[in-house]
DNA sequence: GAGCACTGC
């Protein structure tokens, strides 16, 4: 099949020769059809409000009464124990109580949390819902668990529950979950917290906890992709906000747990504000699944802009959806309690500029040597280094240059300067020098570093923060397909979180490199993640987790009907819903995949005896999906000469997918040294490894679903993919990638099939400045320009081919 | 010729 590219009056279009459109037909309001190509979809179904009762109110819950589960749809006999079948189920699983290690009680007696603890108890024996604000330091993530598993209602409880006319004896409770947002968080407090208690955690690695050579009882668990620690008797357990969303896939009334602490929800991440609408849900009307034992939850703040949380839980329901100016209380929810902990920080002095500041760059010099003269190398709290807040790699290393230029001038007698960059695109050695204590007697750190300080990691020592008061942030634009990274102002929040750094080890100072009236317009808070990335993933977490209808889901900032309407519509484009909205049998089969729904697409178009390059598949979204592109940039010219000899191996004139596929197929048949193969090509070893579990992890899951076969182990030989493979593998990936090509126009620019967008191709693309018929590409982010990445070279016959299953 | 940060049975 032959397709061409007509532009005519400054519009571009794709024409197959029937000369159909591919274009989307813009929405005519009040028609709630859509057409892709010659697909009409309806949707009737999911934009608009249902108007049965029960997936938007609250369930009345009486004692042995049946309801209409609003998530499954199943109907459910909730069966409450009488006191003294309670009691004896209560007997049964009875806790073993664990002293906690005497080593660390004083500690944990000095954190501001410890007094607090009866009154937290107290609460929750009333209460379901607790929303705890502790600044950084007050103890709240090791403690809170600490202070609750023991309590009566943590008892696991044998219930019967009715279901489909079967009665199923289950367990309800028994443990508390706690969701970090990072992995090292989740392991580290695990580690931490079962430290303290005395217990050990050394439950299995792997995935199963119940296999034969189970080791000895622990209070203390954790749970994060690739890592699982769950000693049998495990009441507390640390988990990435990802794992218990997952969970819920498999059990939506979290029947395991008796409490959820919500962690760091301040951050609000896309998964703990999905989370956050599952467990409201569960809280306020779904006790039936759960045969009317309470589930409590805890929501954990740093900062005290909680008001909004507090609403959100507290049972009020939106009026209409996507209007929370009209909500109103939901007499039959219990109360949100609130409990404020004063943290353990010392005083940080903040000092804005007088005036605006047009050169970012040369003021920054002008703080960082005016502490480093003024103020002292340390004091009885120890050292005091600075810490900078920059936006990008970019500015942090011209900030380096200038700040290591400056130093060497300056008099024997003043400090010396030792500068280091923290970013995450740095090595794990180079990032790791940046919280090693300085070396010589006489010389102050300095990191320059972007947001990933705020956050995620802590610098020791720090005193001093400069603060740019901005950082670079991801939009994605529903209306272009794309996003954009540009650098942004900060939130106040954010800015106080930035000077909070100073005060962790001694009283300390921040200098904002902005005036306190500019301060004054910062938002309160940040955009929450949800509102800034493709709401894709969320819809289909949702949709798979029985959601129907979509827009009535609580969510504590809703994303617009735009960006929901485009989901919808991409998904019933990658097959995941049908024309009435509703799941797909392919849609169910995505969500297993712990990767972003087009390449969950695109795992099971290979998977299609058509294509049958699943190996091949998840070699490339291995890759891809392990973090940052594996080539690392090289500085200098002449190493990167050098390093350009061995890559050459590796680069395919397809483009980048195969390029990847081509790397790793070459990395797993290296026999000898992995980490020096990685080190003469420049390739990044975490990203590596990490693709590598990847790898295992996406075979383990595919084989289990019986898509392939159990493929043979490493090392392979390596033989290279032929140009008639590669064209198969490109086909596979544009069904999940159609609408991300685009076609060489005469004035040998890009134009992109959807939207008509002038796009160029990244420069970190092995196609950068070559010229194909059509590429394709998986990535589209405006920075400096439209750019394209992981693009490939295709044929335009191709893309309607893949729009036509 | 260019790269905020996280995450997933």
């Amino acid at each position: 099949m032959n397709c061409f590219l007509s532009i005519s009056a400054g519009k571009t279009h794709i024409m197959d020769p029937k000369n159909k459109m591919i274009k989307k037909r813009k929405l005519e309001t009040g028609i709630k059809v859509i057409k892709i190509g010659n697909k009409t979809i309806s949707l009737e179904g999911y934009l608009t409000k249902k108007t049965k009762t029960e997936s938007n109110e609250p369930l009345p819950n009486p004692v042995g009464a049946s309801a209409q589960d609003s998530q499954t749809g199943q109907t459910t006999l909730s069966v409450n124990l009488n006191p003294k079948e309670q009691q004896n189920v209560a007997e049964n699983s009875k806790t073993r109580a664990f002293p906690g290690d005497p080593a660390y009680l004083k500690t944990r007696q000095g954190l501001p949390l410890w007094t607090r603890q009866d009154e937290i108890r107290g609460i929750l024996q009333q209460d379901d819902v607790l929303v705890l604000v502790g600044e950084t330091g007050s103890g709240k993530s090791t403690q809170v668990p600490q202070f609750l598993y023991q309590e009566q209602w943590c008892q696991r409880k044998k219930v019967r529950i009715e279901k489909d006319g079967w009665t199923e004896e289950v367990n309800v409770g028994g443990m508390i979950a706690i969701t970090q947002p990072r992995r090292v968080a989740a392991t580290t407090l695990a580690h931490r917290v079962s430290r303290e208690a005395g217990t050990p955690l050394n439950g299995e690695r792997g995935v199963s906890s119940n296999r034969k050579n189970a080791t000895s009882r622990g209070l203390v668990g954790y749970s994060v992709r690739f890592d699982h620690r769950v000693p049998p008797g495990t009441k507390i357990k640390y988990m990435t906000e990802g794992m218990l969303l997952q969970e819920l896939l498999r059990d939506p009334h979290l029947r395991q747990y008796s409490a959820i602490i919500v962690d760091e929800i301040h951050e609000r991440s896309v998964d703990v504000d999905l989370l956050s609408g599952f467990l409201k849900q569960i809280v306020t009307r779904d006790k039936a699944g759960r045969a009317g034992i309470p589930l409590k939850v805890v929501i954990m703040s740093a900062t005290a802009n909680v008001e909004s949380i507090k609403q959100f839980f507290s049972g009020a329901t939106p009026d209409e959806p996507f209007d929370s100016s009209t909500v109103k209380e939901d007499p039959t929810s219990s109360p949100v309690r609130l409990l404020q902990i004063e943290g353990r920080q010392f005083p940080v002095d903040v000092v804005h500029t007088l005036k605006p500041v047009p050169d970012i760059q040369e003021t920054l010099l002008k703080t960082i040597f005016k502490i480093h003269t003024e103020e002292p190398l340390q004091d009885k709290h120890g050292r005091a280094d600075i810490l900078a807040f920059l936006t990008g790699q970019e500015e942090i290393e011209a900030a380096q240059r200038l700040i290591e230029e400056y130093a060497a001038t300056l008099a024997a007698n003043v400090p010396k300067i030792k500068v280091f960059p923290l970013f995450g695109q740095l090595s794990m050695e180079a990032q790791h020098e940046a919280f090693q204590p300085i070396k010589g007697g006489f010389t102050r750190k300095i990191v320059l570093a972007t947001n990933i300080a705020e956050t995620s990691v802590t610098v020791p020592g720090v005193r001093y923060v400069v603060d740019c008061g901005k950082a670079k942030v991801k939009q994605f634009r529903p209306r272009l397909g794309m996003e954009s990274l540009l650098a942004k102002p900060i939130s106040k929040s954010s800015a106080i979180q930035r000077a909070g750094r100073a005060g962790r080890e001694g009283p300390g100072k921040c200098f904002r490199l902005y005036t306190e009236e500019t301060y004054g317009t910062l938002e309160k808070t940040d955009l929450p993640e949800i509102l800034r990335t493709d709401v894709l993933g969320a819809v289909l977490t949702m949709k798979a987790r029985g959601i129907d209808d979509v827009m009535s889901f609580p969510l504590m900032d809703p994303p617009d009907v735009e960006s929901v309407e485009k989901a919808l519509l991409h998904l019933h484009l990658l097959g995941a819903i049908d024309d009435e909205g509703g799941i797909t049998e392919t849609g169910r089969k995505m969500v297993r995949f712990p990767v972003t729904a087009p390449y969950a697409r695109v795992l099971l178009a290979a998977a299609d005896p058509k294509f049958e390059c699943l190996a091949e598949a998840i070699d490339i979204i291995s890759i891809i999906t392990a973090g940052e592109d594996i080539f690392l940039q090289i500085q200098t010219e002449e190493t990167k000469e050098e390093v350009e000899i061995y890559r050459k191996e590796l680069y395919r004139r397809e483009g980048d997918l195969l390029t990847y596929l081509n790397t790793m197929q070459l990395y797993v048949s290296e026999n000898a040294d992995r980490v020096q193969w990685c080190k003469t090509r420049k390739i990044n070893t975490r990203n590596m490894k990490q693709a590598l579990n990847i790898r295992k992890q996406l075979r383990g899951l595919c084989v289990k679903q019986g898509l392939m076969e159990q493929p043979p182990p490493d090392p392979q030989p390596f033989s290279p993919i032929s140009p008639e493979r590669a064209a198969t593998i490109l086909q596979c990936f544009l069904k999940g990638f159609a609408l991300k090509t685009a076609m060489l126009a005469p004035d040998s620019s890009y134009v992109t099939t959807h939207g008509k967008h002038v796009v160029a191709i990244h420069p970190a693309s092995v196609l950068h400045g070559q010229k194909k018929e059509a590429i394709m590409f998986l990535e589209h982010v405006y920075t400096q320009k439209n750019y394209a990445k992981k693009v490939s070279a295709i044929q335009a016959a191709w893309i309607t081919d893949a729009l036509e299953n």
